[in-house]
DNA sequence: TCATTGGCTATCA
DNA sequence: CTGATAGCCAATG
């Protein structure tokens, strides 16, 4: 049922742990709807404080964007501890409910 | 392997 | 319909 997407995004978002990033896909294929409309709702929708967005990049490990900026973004993650290493994540991304 | 191109997708101006 | 966007995938060179 997707009444509210949105608030199905921000809470998977959410339980994104510090140190980790998710990807726009498995917010996507959790949520059972395309890649585009999470990115959409997370850019859309500036939770700050409350929803860690920057902790949400590409399926390719890659940055992606942001609405206060990407460099922001890339800061912020590594600030939280997450390598970025030519501008995608070194490692794994993070799974939801799996 | 990497970069580019084209197609797909959903929403908005 | 066209163009743009916080994306994804397959094919090409």
């Amino acid at each position: 049922m997707n009444k509210n997407n949105q608030e199905s995004v921000f809470s998977l978002a959410r339980q994104i742990p510090a140190g980790r990033v998710a990807s726009y896909k498995e917010i996507a294929a959790v949520l059972k709807i395309h890649p585009r409309q999470a990115a959409r709702i997370l850019s859309k929708n500036i939770n700050h404080g409350k929803i860690p967005c920057h902790r949400v990049v590409h399926a390719d490990g890659r940055i992606g964007g942001y609405n206060l900026g990407v460099k922001k973004k890339i800061l912020l993650l590594e600030k939280e501890g997450v390598k970025i290493i030519n501008g995608k994540i070194a490692g794994e991304l993070f799974k939801f409910a799996g």
